[in-house]
DNA sequence: ACCTGAACACCGTTCAAGT
DNA sequence: ACCTGAACACCGTTCAAGT
């Protein structure tokens, strides 16, 4: 009898990744050999895919910012008006909680491929847009944009790392992120003359 | 001729720990072989001294926790009544940007032993005083003192972290943390009946 | 074009044995 | 009490060889 499969046609590359995926999401130790036994290959195969183990952890960032981006757009489509800033903060920290081996996968490098610099970009572009649209509307004091929004992002952001940290408790999250975000509504509104 | 010193006497446990800090400053992968080979003993002898890796970065992350509360409070203490808060920011983001990997670990794991969480609060124990006071003056608001310091922390943690994955540039910094200051201190004072 | 199998240079960890 | 040296079970990466 010849092996059922002795070669895997086609979509190895796929393949690899989705197993990647869910080692990451079990929380395991991400080694190419151990993807190669999930795949049923040997241990050199995905060598002909990727280039080396840091390339394929760059293709699951990659692929985070895309997911991060899309649940964040998600999250402010469903969003009422008034609470688009809060909606975006809850799925930014959440998104963070559920998927915390990836987080530091994306958030891990100091340099990063064109497309990935990209796609975190694409990631946050809309929050920054909700901030240009405050600044629009007068919600938002006026000033150069990315001065504006990122210390609010990171604000968020940080919140995320310190709860994957452990350092806060899951059950605290939604209360320090409601308060961050009244916080910096109120730190971002135009002052009254005199005010 | 006997080799001058076949046994490592008394200070194995400094020693490796000092190596790993080099390690870390060098930007290079710790293992304790590697840590072993600088000390010039076996690769098991780390082994008497850690029970696994894992014991030696915990240690490691203790000794940040620690250097880390003392180099706040130093901050502080150099600084004008009216910029401790600036003073603080500006050493928290430093201190993180300059001890990237050493940070990492600090805030790696989701459990920590009694020490480390204990090092760890103290570390911030200096800016939860920063606020408690600021309360007791007026000029910030009343309130739940963790619910209120908590996402104010979040902000510099996330603006330190953003700058270690390289998703800000390192010039801005400075005007991202003052300016991060100066929004968190408008958020945070209270308002006038009707304001 | 894609995969295998052996090989190489690393790991962390264990353990009997040395001093 | 502290360290060594061999051993074991893993890694990532390379490369000639197979289909």
């Amino acid at each position: 009898m010849p092996p059922v499969r002795t070669y895997h046609h086609g979509n190895l590359r796929v393949t690899l990744l989705a197993h990647a995926e869910r080692v990451l999401a079990e929380g395991g130790e991400l080694s190419l050999r151990e993807l190669a036994r999930r795949a049923g290959v040997s241990h050199a195969a995905p060598r002909r895919h990727f280039a080396d183990k840091q390339q394929l952890l760059d293709e699951l960032a990659l692929d985070g910012f895309r997911r991060l981006g899309a649940h964040l757009s998600a999250a402010l489509d469903e969003a009422s008006y008034d609470e688009r800033m809060l909606a975006w903060a809850r799925a930014y920290v959440h998104f963070a909680s559920e998927h915390r081996a990836l987080l530091d996968l994306m958030f891990a490098g100091k340099h990063r491929s064109a497309a990935m610099s990209e796609a975190a970009n694409q990631a946050f572009a809309s929050a920054f847009a909700l901030f240009q649209e405050g600044q629009a509307t007068g919600a938002i004091i006026a000033g150069d944009l990315e001065r504006i929004a990122t210390p609010a992002l990171a604000t968020f952001h940080g919140l995320a790392e310190l709860i994957n940290a452990g350092m806060l408790r899951a059950e605290d999250l939604d209360v320090l992120v409601a308060d961050a975000t009244e916080r910096l509504a109120l730190g971002l509104r135009p002052r009254s003359v005199g005010g």
